[in-house]
DNA sequence: TAGGCCATCTGGTCCT
DNA sequence: AGGACCAGATGGCCTA
């Protein structure tokens, strides 16, 4: 555990001279215990504070008197170590920051591996470019949205419902990671919009029944499509993604 | 070259 | 008290 700053800093007020023993070593950069260690030793190394020269009644103090002498040894002794200890609160703050920095680095990778997951499990793009991290989060949401709206529909007894034209028109086409299986049932798929804002602002493909190519899954990154909606929060449980924002 | 995206650093604030 | 989280600043890289 290492000692608390303000225990360092409380001993190095306290440390009005210091020995030579504690050598400042701020090459490199020493962990909190080193440094607090060292800054506590230099502080024991000095005992306590000198007192001021009291003088003696009636005598003015002269430079060169031995007392004067040694007056002056000890305010250059204050002054190293006044230096050194600023120069080793300055090594423990920059530690700190260092070991700050590092776990800051590590959560920003964490989450990157996160979003790297999310993308890992999202319909890949017909030219393998890597979606930005807000592309990826923008693309999840309307993604499972149309995952949600399919099994809405399906729940209702609309096998499909028109889920196929309204998930793979234009609009809504990223939303699904490609045509039906063959097993699926087309007929079912091809027919009739359902009612949703999505649908209605949709243009469905030129054959619903057909699988879709690449050229149906023509977008740009940059299509209001993959926009979250600057909606409240409880609007957007309820409201389909596909709103564009300005 | 401007603009977008990203990684990193940094200091402040919140949480455990 | 220390770590997590957050947002602003900065600089590098890439592309239209």
């Amino acid at each position: 555990m290492p000692a608390p700053l303000e225990t360092c800093l409380s001993d190095l007020d306290c440390a009005s001279s210091s020995s030579s023993s504690s050598s400042s070593d701020l090459s490199g950069f020493l962990t909190d215990e080193e440094d607090c260690a060292r800054l506590q030793q230099s502080a024991s190394a000095s005992g306590p504070p000198v007192p001021a020269h009291r003088g003696a009644p009636g005598i003015p103090g002269v430079s060169d008197t031995p007392r004067a002498h040694d007056d002056e040894e000890r305010r250059r002794r204050r002054g190293r170590a006044r230096v050194r200890s600023e120069a080793l609160l300055h090594s423990l703050r920059r530690s700190r920051r260092v070991k700050a920095n590092d776990r800051e680095r590590n959560r920003m990778h964490n989450l990157n591996a996160a979003l790297d997951a999310l993308r890992s499990v999202l319909p890949s793009f017909p030219d393998d470019t890597k979606l930005t991290k807000i592309e990826t989060l923008r693309f999840a949401y309307n993604y499972i949205w149309a995952l949600a709206e399919t099994l809405r529909l399906a729940d209702q007894g609309l096998p499909g419902g028109g889920a196929r034209e309204r998930l793979l028109s234009p609009q809504c086409a990223p939303c699904l990671p490609g045509p039906p299986s063959p097993t699926s049932d087309a007929e079912s798929w091809g027919s009739g919009a359902a009612a949703s804002p999505c649908a209605a602002s949709s243009s469905p493909l030129s054959d619903p029944s057909s699988p879709a190519t690449s050229e149906d899954f023509s977008y740009s990154l940059g299509d209001p499509l993959f926009s979250f909606p600057s909606l409240p929060k409880d609007l957007l449980r309820t409201t389909p993604c596909f709103i564009p924002y300005h």
